[in-house]
RNA sequence: GGACGGGUGGGUGAGUGGCUAAAACCAGCAGACUGUAAAUCUGCCGCUCCUUGCGGGCUACGGAGGUUCGAAUCCUCCCCCGUCCA
């Protein structure tokens, strides 16, 4: 299968073009891809989804797995069809669940026993069972199964994770293979091993060798200080083979995305602009906006004024701060459809800003402006 | 005119002698949120003072007075509101 990534350009900073190929279409990278984990990007629908210019969103396994149910959507056709998505779909495995439901889930080499938050019932997931869900959700890009970790963790538990992590990424590679047609699918690895730059490094040597279309970096933004985040991703990132693509999982604030991109990782995902939308927390170009504050009630601006999105183009800040005190149903809709449109727009400039060999102008543009605050 | 029931902090509404500046919820104010168990969560929410502390002072449960070491809670009278009987 010839490599469906291609490196168009590498910035002296470590920053990278390229643009990756999927059954659905060309990912732009560095990309950012939304996360809409129950087949859905809470508060847009596909339509605006398209509008806004999302290539690739991601979905997750698990809980997708748990409902509706794998089999029910390879019925219904597949996940794009089923919700009604013409464009690429990353699912993630579960793994971040083993961190997230740390209370509802018991783990071992040979998988993870989750007790469902929908029913209590138990199920067993193993590195084949996710392989085999996300074969059946037909995801363009499937992730292994991983062990996400907490922080702060020690050396040896991340060690462990990190061990546990390989068996598996070595299982689910086999079991990807007996599908027998990687054209349909890339799946990617994922590097683990806490914040500890060796078993960063180890971990990243480990994955290589087993040879995968994609890697991804996980199990950071886990509460570590952001400088840690950066540090370990650009360590991992730099062992990883250039001309495949860097996938650093679960971040990050708008303001950290180029840093991240600067350490070399091409795409992320981050529930920032969904979860602080619905929640009334909007990000501009001068950093947070809390839509809810008093001091908006009257404020007929719009939430930036450069802003070139739908909701700035036509509401103003007394109406979104209106909505969302209401309660109205819009008000998780517009602010959700302005932050996902400012990280996809943030990356846009950074892609414009890697081609034009501007990155560092920008970035540091970009702190300034959240230094001063909102003009 | 009579019989019951009721008047509590911005709202609803607990609380029947001290642990009560007074539950809870709502509203309001502020903050958090990083591969989504999140349209969620946290803090503040009578006034005031300062050496900001499980700190001091003041005011407060319709009104006035009383009982008591101590009252939103008990007693008396009054004023409102609701229901029913005349």
């Amino acid at each position: 299968m010839a490599p469906r990534f291609e490196l168009l350009k590498t910035d002296p900073t470590g920053a990278r073009l390229g643009r990756l190929e999927t059954p659905h279409g060309v990912i732009d990278t560095p990309a950012f891809m939304p996360v809409g984990t129950a087949a859905s990007v809470k508060g847009l629908t596909q339509e605006m989804l398209l509008q806004l210019g999302v290539q690739v969103l991601l979905a997750n396994t698990y809980h997708l797995y748990l409902r509706p149910g794998h089999e029910r959507v390879r019925r219904l056709g597949g996940l794009h069809r089923f919700m009604s998505w013409p464009r690429a779909i990353l699912t993630d495995s579960g793994g971040y669940q083993v961190f997230s439901m740390a209370g509802l889930r018991e783990i071992s080499d040979e998988g993870v026993r989750f007790r469902s938050h929908l029913d209590g019932a138990e199920h067993f997931f193993t590195p084949e069972l996710a392989v085999e869900v996300q074969w059946a959700l037909g995801a363009d890009v499937a992730m292994v199964l991983d062990e996400c970790i907490e922080y702060p963790a020690s050396h040896e538990h991340a060690r462990q994770a990190m061990r546990r992590t390989f068996e598996w990424a070595r299982r689910s590679k086999q079991a990807f293979a007996l599908r027998g047609d990687p054209g349909r699918q890339m799946q990617f690895a994922i590097v683990q091993g806490g914040v500890y730059a060796d078993l960063r490094r180890q971990s990243a040597d480990q994955m290589v060798e087993l040879d995968f279309p994609g890697y991804a970096i996980g199990g950071l933004a886990v509460g570590e200080p952001r400088a840690l985040t950066l540090d370990i991703a650009a360590e991992a990132a730099a062992r990883l083979p250039a001309g495949r693509p860097r996938y650093l999982m679960g971040v990050g604030k708008p303001e950290d995305l180029p840093d991240y991109v600067a350490a070399g990782v091409d795409m992320m995902d981050c529930v920032l602009p969904t979860r602080n939308g619905r929640n009334g927390c909007l990000f501009t170009r001068y950093g947070r906006l809390l839509i809810k504050n008093a001091a908006y009630a009257d404020d007929e601006r719009p939430i930036d004024p450069t802003c070139a999105c739908p909701v700035c183009r036509r509401y103003s800040r007394a109406y979104l701060r209106h909505l969302y005190l209401a309660n109205e149903l819009l008000a998780p809709v517009l602010n959700t459809c302005h932050n996902v449109y400012f990280y996809l727009d943030t990356m846009r400039q950074i892609r414009d800003a890697i081609r034009s060999g501007t990155l560092e102008v920008f970035r540091s543009d970009l702190q300034a402006r959240h230094q001063a605050g909102h003009p």
